[in-house]
RNA sequence: GGGGUUAUAGCUCAGUUGGUUAGAGUGUUACGUUGACAUCGUAAAGGUCACAGAUUCGAAUUCUGUUAACCCCA
């Protein structure tokens, strides 16, 4: 037995924790391995455990769940696979500013202590997420839950680095490498981002060995000039051919470089000139390999100059390139200072500048690997949603280079490699190793580093489901169906996904990639940190509802572009939401007598019911083929209007009368089986979207089963659709429109009953009419309906309208103003004047009738004869006017 | 330098294979609390679909160019 009274106002924090506490306890949510069904699954992009979700996040979960709910309906197998990501520099950074808090720091305490610590970290904040996640309702299979650290994912990383290292596509080598002074690590190429900023050319001049002469080189980074092994300029660069092989010395520090030709330079560019530091730029690094030249690293780790600096030791590097200017300047070295702009590295996580640096690490080949991740999407094996993101997952891999993994880090997976000191090998195991398997000494010490996050989280949609096991989980969940992600980790994580499953997994690691943007505050900007004005998506759900937010965030939005935030969209959203709380509301009232077995006869359905069945039945197909497209933001939008436009402004209207009138108990049940019918099933559309409210009020109506979460997907309506009551009813609602624009004309008291009186060109509509009087009634307040058949005399005295095929007459003794009037219906005419003039055009247009297909230029014709007899009505309305 | 996205109502955006009198939300104006909802209802105003060409019987939609803003890569 239903409840027959609900909270008059939608409130969701009164039922959105019980509800998805009832679907978890119930294991809705949980995944098993059922052979032969048909598998659906998705491995979460798992958030950082830095610390808690923000509005990117709230999107992309509630694309997935939506995609998920939809499958679960419609009976696939369906499985979403939470999960953490320990993000290595990101986490630490945490712990180390909490431990600076406390006083201490990481060297302090040791690494064993400190890892201690970020497990902790992780702990607190990894479940913080979890609940965040679940605040969402975002229906994941918790007892699958996974964490990048965790004893699957090591045993996975593990093998994987083993095995490409025995392939030789795990090296190590000194190579230059982004480093982050403040980080402490070395970065992979992506983790750098480029701002253009306006700095410094500066110009200096080396003197040439034993002459008076001076090379002038232009560089933007003088205090690596310590590093200087050469000059180098153009091969073919005139103004320097006889200077090639010469000697020159380096300005303040002495040393005797060689100048050489290398057609790497551009002559164009300053000087023609360059000073070449092997250890401090990859340019150069390649140079000095060319000629043989020394690699002088000149900084410390932590961005300060070397000991091999002389008083510059010690010194932070802005601070060193101010002296040492001075100090050029002084000695007449410096030349000349230009303005320069020029693209600047900065680490993506702290923003720090970062310094090109010579360091030993280690780098994965990429070719190899890329090479098929490239034909997987090429060959339409892996599709990107949108399509566009295909070119620019093309064009990095087909450009890619090698990719450092190797981090400076302590909380992360430390690189299963040792050194033996006794016969300096390195091993690389899947096991720790104890003694040296080369020489069998134990002076064995594990490399200090860690791997980069994404070398785990490469993994991720296969390590998660039991490899390197041959699990059940991998043979029916694997390659998993769609990735849900931002556009701005295709990089860093999707294409490594892809490399890695092909190469691992033995397949695709998802068939399709959805790509979203990013949500941004109200004038655009990116929500961050440093600008405040990131909105907490915690924050939106307690005051509006989870509900609110999933839909605020999927409406309006196509697939790949940035969205921005608005609190007026969200109270839309949240609006609503109490639009259908209260159209419930309104059925559960007038519920009384409810017959759950009764199906009514097909002759028992009135008008509004064979509309009302096949609006929906459209809605319902709608739905369904947008949410098989991606097309989420559509498909919510067509439930927005369906639910708003047609079921409560139309429908719920047009049933009061029937469900009102207790006596006729016959047309009544029926009204409350359609009611019935269509909201319990368009709940069901619903739910994927806004999961709580629908769960909520489908428990208050009557229904079968135990949760909406898992009732059938409304697949198959398509019989429900009724052209002709579609047809009929749409002649009714512009007749009613109509009429209540002339009652707003004249200021009419909307509520106020007035006789209408109609004529009809064609007579299946007249009796559509007479049958249905009560809506003109009911919902224009046209009361009583009289039809006109005597097309000689009009009614005088009245105000008109016309609709395709209806004359409306609304006779209003001493409410006309005749000028108003008269002024209405040539504004009306100019209107009709001139889509009858451009359809003329066309259908004059031999062109058009002999190309275009026979249903377009009969609808055209249509169209014309209804503004054609529309247009003749008002003439003759207007001509009667003009005899007052 | 290469590539991409965007340009539609005051604002924010939809408009999926070319055929709608170009839509929504919000804002604006007028009216309205009769028994789902004022987090509401009714009605209205508001657009040369950035610009210029091309393709086509037909272009907001396809192509080319221009302009502007933003993004990615180097």
């Amino acid at each position: 037995m239903q409840e027959t009274n609900i909270p008059k106002v939608y409130d969701p924090q009164s039922f959105e924790k019980k509800w998805y506490k009832f679907w978890e306890d119930n294991k809705l949510f949980h995944a098993e391995v059922e052979k032969g069904k048909k598998p659906y699954s998705i491995v979460i992009p798992p958030p950082n455990v830095t610390g808690q979700l923000h509005m990117g996040h709230a999107m992309d979960n509630t694309l997935q769940d939506i995609l998920i709910r939809f499958h679960r309906m419609r009976g696939y197998n369906t499985l979403w696979m939470p999960g953490c990501d320990h993000a290595g520099i990101a986490t630490q950074a945490k712990v180390d500013a909490a431990l600076r808090e406390e006083g201490t720091s990481r060297h302090e305490l040791g690494r064993k202590k400190f890892v201690e610590r970020a497990w902790q970290w992780k702990e607190k904040f990894g479940s913080r997420i979890m609940y965040q996640l679940r605040s969402l309702g975002s229906s994941c299979d918790w007892d699958r839950e996974r964490f990048t650290m965790d004893e699957g994912c090591s045993k996975a990383v593990r093998e994987v680095f083993v095995r490409l290292y025995e392939e030789g596509l795990i090296y190590q080598g000194t190579r230059i490498t982004n480093w982050c002074p403040h980080c402490n690590t070395a970065l992979s190429d992506i983790e750098v981002e480029h701002e253009t900023e306006m700095g410094h050319l500066y110009h200096i001049r080396y003197q040439v060995e034993n002459t008076d002469e001076f090379v002038e080189i232009a560089t933007t980074r003088p205090e690596t000039m310590f590093g200087d092994t050469g000059v180098a300029v153009h091969p073919d660069d005139e103004r320097y051919k006889a200077l090639v092989g010469k000697t020159l010395i380096l300005p303040i520090v002495g040393r005797h470089i060689p100048l050489f030709a290398d057609s790497y330079v551009d002559p164009q560019f300053g000087t023609g000139a360059v000073k070449v530091t092997p250890a401090h730029d990859p340019n150069d690094f390649e140079m000095g390999q060319r000629h043989d030249l020394e690699q002088i690293l000149v900084m410390t780790n932590d961005g300060r100059m070397a000991a091999n600096t002389g008083k510059y030791a010690g010194m932070d590097r802005y601070e060193c390139r101010r002296c040492l200017v001075e100090d050029l300047k002084e000695q007449g070295f410096l030349v000349k200072i230009e303005e320069h702009e020029h693209a600047v590295g900065h680490c993506s996580r702290c923003n720090t500048t970062v310094e090109p640096m010579a360091s030993k690490q280690w780098f994965v080949k990429m070719e190899s690997l890329a090479k098929p991740a490239i034909e997987a999407v090429k060959s339409g094996k892996i599709k990107f949603v949108p399509e566009r993101f295909t070119k620019i997952y093309c064009n990095w891999l087909e450009n890619i280079r090698d990719w450092c993994i190797s981090r400076q880090l302590w909380w992360g997976h430390q690189i299963p490699a040792w050194y033996c000191d006794s016969c300096g090998k390195t091993t690389v195991s899947r096991d720790d190793i104890t003694v040296c398997p080369v020489c069998g000494s134990h002076q064995l010490r594990r490399d200090e580093d860690v791997l980069d996050t994404w070398f785990s989280s490469g993994l991720w949609p296969f390590e998660t489901m039991g490899w390197p096991e041959e699990t059940e989980e991998l043979k029916q969940f694997y390659p998993t169906s769609v990735l849900v992600t931002g556009y701005d980790i295709i990089f860093f994580w999707v294409a490594r996904m892809v490399m890695m499953g092909l190469k691992f997994g033995g397949d695709i690691p998802f068939k399709h990639v959805f790509i979203h943007g990013l949500v941004r505050d109200s004038q655009g900007r990116k929500m961050s940190k440093s600008l405040g004005n990131g909105i907490d998506p915690v924050e939106v759900i307690e005051k509006y509802g989870a509900d609110t937010l999933r839909f605020m965030l999927i409406t309006g939005n196509t697939p790949g572009n940035d969205m921005r935030f608005y609190w007026e969209r969200v109270e839309s959203a949240r609006n609503f939401a109490n639009k259908l709380w209260n159209a419930s509301r309104f059925m559960l009232m007038n519920l009384e007598g409810f017959d759950k077995t009764f199906v009514p006869e097909k002759a028992q359905y009135s008008l509004a019911d064979q509309w009302i069945l096949s609006r929906y039945a459209h809605t319902a197909e709608l739905v369904t083929k947008n949410l098989e497209h991606f097309e989420l933001g559509e498909a919510a939008r067509s439930l927005y209007e369906f639910i708003w436009n047609e079921f409560c402004d139309w429908y719920i209207e047009l049933s009061k009368a029937r469900l009102y009138d207790k006596e006729n108990t016959a047309e009544r049940r029926v009204a409350q089986y359609v009611l019935s019918y269509v909201l319990e099933h368009t709940l069901r559309l619903l739910h994927p979207f806004m999961p709580f409210i629908t769960e909520e009020i489908w428990q208050h109506i009557p229904h079968e089963g135990k949760s909406i979460m898992i009732s059938s997907w409304p697949d198959n309506e398509m019989a429900k659709i009724n052209d002709v009551a579609e047809k009929n009813m749409t002649a009714v609602m512009e007749t009613i429109k109509a009429i209540r624009n002339i009652r707003a004309q004249v200021n009419a008291a909307t509520g106020k009953r007035s006789e209408v009186i109609l004529y009809f060109a064609d007579s299946n509509m007249q009796k559509t009419f007479t049958d249905n009087k009560g809506y003109l009634a009911a919902l224009a307040a046209a009361e009583p309906m009289t039809v006109w058949t005597d097309k000689s005399s009009r009614p005088e005295n009245a105000m008109t309208a016309v609709v395709s095929g209806i004359e409306i007459y609304l006779p209003m003794a001493g409410l006309i103003d005749v000028e108003k009037e008269t002024v209405r219906l040539t504004k009306e005419i100019t209107n009709l004047n001139k889509e009858i003039e451009r359809l003329a055009k066309k259908l004059t247009n031999e062109g058009f009738l002999a190309k275009a297909p026979s249903e377009v230029v009969e609808k055209e014709k249509e169209k014309q004869k209804g503004y054609a007899d529309k247009k003749a009505a008002v003439e003759e309305r207007l001509s009667y006017l003009a005899t007052l």
